[in-house]
DNA sequence: CTGAAAGCGCTAACAA
DNA sequence: TTGTTAGCGCTTTCAG
């Protein structure tokens, strides 16, 4: 790989003036420019990012943290964030971090290092701690998860009211009985959708039962299968169900089919997320709908305002309850 | 941030020796190893990778370059990739190209500057020749889709043989009237399955019939359902179908399902990749498995050693027929 | 065992 | 308009 040396000796000029060609910045006559250019041509020469990025202190790449690729909930918000980016001339890099703390460091130590100019964490398990010391002097956005009264900037939806309206509509459905499949209660969301759960009972005078919560530490098929199973053992059965992931919900739906269970007829089911095979199960999954793309979309805007230092606020996305035949009688 | 100089200046030693503690190289004597330390931690400095990475030509980062996140089949591939990648010592970043060739340069772009110090290419759309360009002076794996006569190694299953035992599996199952969803056949696994497909239905001395070849541009759910829906619409239908990928096969079977047909009963339905859904659906979908762990841990391996300066050969794994209901009466 | 200094590839301030 | 040069943060020879 040629350097700007050899690209200034081919061309027959100063390093300084290939250096002004490439950034098309100060002024150059056509005729310099066309010798540069052809010498850059010949040379095969394409500038080196480290050097550039160590001089500049500037990267142009954004990093995105997920736990997880397998978890399709991910998908359209990196699509969000991958084209505001690109439209502002960054790029991004996935980053999985399998919840894995050492993982992280790595990936923030990016970050501090100025390989990357920032930072989209989308991941619930991530160490608050490590994140918030990064964010003082670097940037750094969150997107759905979020630390209550923390100083990260975030973008999300009310997940407490979405699960409100969720469970409000199996209520309303005339099902009194409604079971919770929630994860872990370590993630703020899966508190704050217990608390919309709670409220929406509350509301209608109906019972909280602790074993008609289910609380998984995963939110794969398998884990919603599992649930559905030991909420079907129980003496009163549930008529209705709310999971906090369309995949937990759609492992319910599967342990429904197999015992037999009638949906809606029997036992109602909504999820959260409205991914795309929520809309191939038998039958299709009642879902609160994230406007996902807009998130990533935000998120993006979000953090490349703050990489050029401007302050950025939190922002509270809508949300939607998509319904479908699983609560459809 | 604190730089090495400012370490030095607080250990009261020079950048050299900053340098030697930080790599653990030659000897220093424990009295000063310990004031830099001490230096390091009071200033809570980090190493920077840019400085160091310009210097050494080394980055440790790993590129993975994959066409969407959205297609499950390749989480297994990328645990299996990142597992290696870390027993050793690398970093891998996903870089999600959309199969848009500006984004694919910007990712090469970052292997020819020693950002990234190699590339698992599994975008079957990506540009070979771009790709031929950039192996020439660094290391890159194909992964999954290939070159045929390629210079490049690669791991890869033997399409031509699954798909064979797929549609073997369907007629000998007594399902004469094999259809085939197939996606473009611009793709090499896409031209080798249907090779697969054909040889099957030879040996059995079944006609090949163009209108049970369908090609759809895309892998996900829609395209099946769409995909199946035209099958549907045939004066003679199919008795059965192949899908070259599961996310294609779960969209027929919902169609199948709409249209009140029974599976396997008067159609049956074979997938290909056995990603997690595959078993969620109802009936389960019968599905070739490719030992997708495997294949990211072997691409990991070689790109590793190819980084090393070590000859690395191509290899084709085993795949394997998971028959499950949707062809089992 | 430790320090001084060169240099990886680039940009930008300053000079000409 | 163009060239010279310092310096981004680091590692590594070469001296001492």
């Amino acid at each position: 790989m040629a350097n700007i040396q050899q690209v200034a000796k081919t061309a027959g000029v100063s390093v300084a003036t290939v250096s002004r060609v490439l950034n098309k910045a100060t002024s150059v006559t056509p005729e310099t420019r066309l010798k540069v250019e052809q010498a850059i041509k010949a040379l095969n020469y394409e500038p080196s990012m480290l050097g550039r990025n160590l001089r500049n202190s500037e990267s142009r790449l954004l990093l995105v943290l997920i736990p997880s690729i397998s978890n399709p909930f991910y998908t359209e918000i990196i699509n969000g964030i991958q084209n505001i980016a690109i439209a502002n001339h960054y790029n991004i890099l996935l980053c999985e971090t399998d919840s894995n703390p050492e993982r992280e460091n790595i990936y923030f130590h990016m970050v501090k290092n100025k390989v990357a100019d920032g930072v989209i964490s989308m991941d619930p398990t991530v160490n608050m701690q490590k994140l918030n010391e990064l964010a003082e002097n670097h940037s750094v956005i969150l997107c759905s998860e979020y630390e209550e009264g923390g100083c990260i900037p975030y973008v999300t939806i009310d997940n407490e009211l979405a699960a409100y309206h969720a469970v409000k509509h199996l209520i309303q459905l005339g099902m009194d009985q409604v079971a919770l499949i929630n994860s872990d209660e370590k993630f703020l969301y899966a508190r704050q959708r217990r608390n919309g759960y709670e409220r929406a009972l509350k509301e209608f005078q109906l019972p909280i039962r602790e074993e008609w919560i289910y609380n998984t530490d995963q939110l794969d098929f398998q884990h919603g299968v599992q649930a559905m199973r030991r909420l079907l053992q129980l003496e009163e059965r549930p008529t209705a169900v709310f999971a906090v992931s369309d995949t937990l919900a759609i492992g319910a739906l599967k342990e429904l089919n197999t015992s037999g269970l009638r949906v809606p007829e029997e036992i109602a089911v909504v999820g959260f997320d409205k991914i795309s095979f929520s809309n191939m199960t038998n039958p299709t999954l009642t879902t609160v709908s994230q406007p996902m793309y807009q998130m990533g979309c935000t998120a993006a805007t979000m953090l490349i305002n703050q990489i050029k230092g401007n302050k950025v606020e939190s922002i509270i996305l809508e949300h939607e309850l998509i319904i479908r035949e699983s609560t459809m009688g």
